[in-house]
DNA sequence: TATAAAGCAACACGTAACGTGCTGCTCAAG
DNA sequence: CTTGAGCAGCACGTTACGTGTTGCTTTATA
């Protein structure tokens, strides 16, 4: 017989824990002493060891309960639901860690807080994210929205995603740079390579999204590049044209 | 201006969510009518939206008020805290789904509940795994540690769990059975094609596993194996032995 | 413009699984 | 017999609201 002080040390459970699951007629102690301590027998003992290790098996104190009580009945229903149960909570925090990452890039490469950007980056992983491809539909085809939609931050490795912030936030930064100089080809070159060691060399692909930045111009599937992006990209590859035509 | 009404309609939280949030001053409508109706103005429902973006991110209310108060300063912290939250729940959920699992496929192995079971299950996720597999130490190497390690019900199909537990749950209806007779020899003869399918063709290692089995008897990583089974496995080999001395 | 219907404020209690703190009691050791 | 530790029983706090009530205000309809 353990009085709830030394049952507390024994199983490592709190005693306002006891008390509670007294409270709840999930353990209740088998006798009493005259003064009123509550007593717990080697019994009582086992059904705390099981009530924990269903505790510990993810369910409520009420599931306990019932399981306990309909003894063999329903263990295999009971553990197949919680295992849907881990199943959703799974996925709920694997979109959740998309979001938080796809923020907390966004915030470094514009360095400030942008809720517009926060918005759709939550709006992509809420809804189905075929709808946040919706705008692009018209450019590209299902293979090539299906790539784009595999190449998300979590997909990208760290190093990758550190590379991209940086090219374009140097981009962002120089945007003013006359278009024909070095230093705004060698900041275009490094962001095809860029490009290139994400898209592979598949040219239809980057021809489509190419068209897409162009019209669209603003979205969040292609997120870190923005208008101004763009259209700084674009002079340089004119200014290059030129200087080969130039050239030649 | 909105009343509280139109802007639950608007945002899909309720009024008693609105309610709340005025009465922790997370969000206070900026006017009220004469008659002491709140009026949210454009100002707000931008509160409110921002609010709602943050607790998808999985911030309490409490966080959300200090990132809202704070602005810039500690955001990466947050986010960075929040993943790390992620990370651990994760690997929480994680070792739980392979807990629920072994549980399942253990009461479907002994057809009823084995409280002994559960709880050896239930300590090798909760302990460093590593503990678990100490008793073992004396007759696997690190490596084949490490095999042995790596099968559990997560990383087996489905298939061959389910074929795993019906050729241990032949024998055990088996046990009595003539070691000699057919039936016995083909039962040990599954068991054998079921092992090597799981540990391939690797000699040493099924050396040494079965030494770790005659010699401990129980333990919960060879599971659904028990003394009773591998008793009977031996005899059957013996038996077989006999008969190709006889033969010669 | 009168009245009915809908909307609203303010409050109270409930949720899950306990933590924390209190008062007045009981038990075991010296 | 006393002291101190242990205990029972109670109350309130926690999170993010749901549910329900009463009495008021606004809007829609006749």
């Amino acid at each position: 017989m353990y009085t709830i002080g030394k049952l507390s040390k024994n199983s490592g459970v709190t005693v306002r824990t006891l008390d509670y699951y007294g409270e709840i007629g999930l353990i209740e102690p088998t006798s009493k002493t005259e003064g009123g301590y509550r007593l717990y027998s080697e019994d009582d003992v086992m059904r705390l060891e099981r009530v924990l290790a269903l505790k510990y098996m993810g369910f409520s104190l009420e599931q306990i309960k019932e399981i306990l009580e309909d003894s063999t009945s329903t263990w295999q229903e009971s553990i197949q639901q919680q295992l849907e149960l881990i199943k959703k909570e799974q996925e709920r925090l694997e979109t959740l860690e998309k979001s938080l990452l796809g923020v907390s890039y966004a915030i470094e490469i514009e360095g400030e807080i942008n809720w517009q950007i926060i918005f759709s980056i939550i709006k992509m992983y809420q809804q189905h994210p075929e709808e946040t491809l919706n705008p692009y539909a018209d450019y590209l085809n299902s293979q090539e929205m299906k790539r784009v939609m595999d190449m998300n931050v979590k997909n990208m490795s760290e190093e990758d995603i550190k590379k991209w912030i940086n090219v374009i936030h140097d981009m962002k930064d120089n945007l003013d740079l006359d278009p024909a100089s070095e230093k705004a080809q060698r900041l275009v070159e490094d962001w095809s390579n860029q490009v290139e060691s994400m898209f592979g060399n598949d040219e239809e692909l980057l021809l489509d999204m190419w068209g897409a930045l162009q019209n669209l111009k603003e979205g969040i599937v292609f997120y870190p590049m923005n208008k101004e992006v763009i259209q700084f990209i674009e002079r340089v590859f004119m200014a290059k044209e030129e200087e080969l035509k130039n050239d030649t």
